[in-house]
DNA sequence: AACGGCTCTTGATCTAAATCAACAAATACA
DNA sequence: TGTATTTGTTGATTTAGATCAAGAGCCGTT
């Protein structure tokens, strides 16, 4: 469980083993069964959760009671309510386990305990919400530049597997389509060839 | 010009005088006319830029020529193509100046430098891309959740000065809408009071 | 093995917003 | 002060993708 959150941060900065100490004494394993929830809408964010193995989806749900995903994680990836997480304030966001999922989490109050603590820590989250910045610049981008069936193509070209293993109607949502109109774009792209 | 940066940066973290005096080293002041281009796309994007007075658009433009408005920098947010100033590799977007513009500006190899002299920036930074990283979740829920109308509200209630500041027309490529359909908005809601 | 529920497909219809076109206001600039 | 360029408005038309509706395949569960 540690073994995968270690070797995820130390791609990015390096820890001596009594920084690493230090840090894992701030996280709480915990397992998540398929559909249940780590966090629902409304709800405050308790925990900033690093995903070990498994798969989770977060997403929001509109007035008329449709789902909008924002973003899957599998072993390796981060996932929260950010705003609610750091603030307090009231989640917008729902985070469900597609698949069964092992996690570590940690709270805002652990978290800035641990960056001052571990400095190097900072620096890695640093790193981390860097990198997620500049996909979510592309992905905005992608959204009002491209058609819907460049988005789908587009996402099989950067994340294959992500779309060989999530339903393709979650596919679809996270383009921000209706599941319908992948459907079509798909036969579309087998007939053409 | 370095009063501006320091007190953004102070709001976040606190620096030694010592700190400041490291910190301020690795920076170049620029100045920017109105239309003048801070970044080309294709190009290498060499620095991450403060804005510490003025105006500056971020923004990209499709094969038909369409351009789309990513954001807008004024005074306390910095700029620059993400991707392309971390790993070197071309700039996908376009930065220009909007108003005349004064700018602190630092290198990809000064950031890193920077960064490791004084661990504090690692941390003002990872609070930094943490706010802008739950500003572009919000957005990136916006523009599939809501109907033109509602951006546009939404747009003027969390940030109405933008609005008042920037010409309409890019205002309403920022939301990924026709200049005509914010004209039209614009009339409905006024007409509707 | 068969039942109920998900997930995906296909067709018909509808609609929000884009596009095209022409003109009007506002700013800049000489 | 007058001309040019940019910015904004209004109307007519088109279109990409949503919505509605119905059926087909595909499981996990008892």
């Amino acid at each position: 469980m540690f073994e995968v959150l270690f070797a995820h941060i130390l791609q990015k900065v390096s820890l001596t083993d009594e920084e690493q100490e230090t840090v894992r004494t701030y996280f709480t394993p915990k397992n998540l069964r398929k559909r249940q929830y780590l966090l629902q809408e409304g709800d405050t964010c308790k925990y900033l959760s690093f995903v070990a193995k498994g798969l989770l989806r977060s997403y929001n749900v509109d007035e008329k009671g449709d789902e909008h995903m924002n973003l899957f994680a599998w072993e390796g990836w981060w996932t929260s309510d950010m705003h609610s997480f750091f603030t307090g304030e009231k989640a917008v966001i729902n985070i469900d386990a597609i698949e069964d999922a092992e996690l570590l989490l940690i709270t805002a109050e652990a978290f800035e305990e641990m960056t001052l603590k571990v400095p190097k820590m900072d620096r890695y989250f640093r790193i981390l919400f860097q990198n997620s910045l500049f996909t979510k610049e592309r992905r905005l981008i992608s959204s009002v530049t491209h058609t819907a069936e460049e988005k789908y193509i587009s996402l099989m070209e950067s994340n294959p597997a992500l779309v060989q293993r999530v339903p393709q109607n979650l596919i679809a949502s996270y383009l921000g389509l209706a599941p319908e109109t992948l459907s079509r774009i798909k036969k579309n792209i087998a007939h053409r060839k």
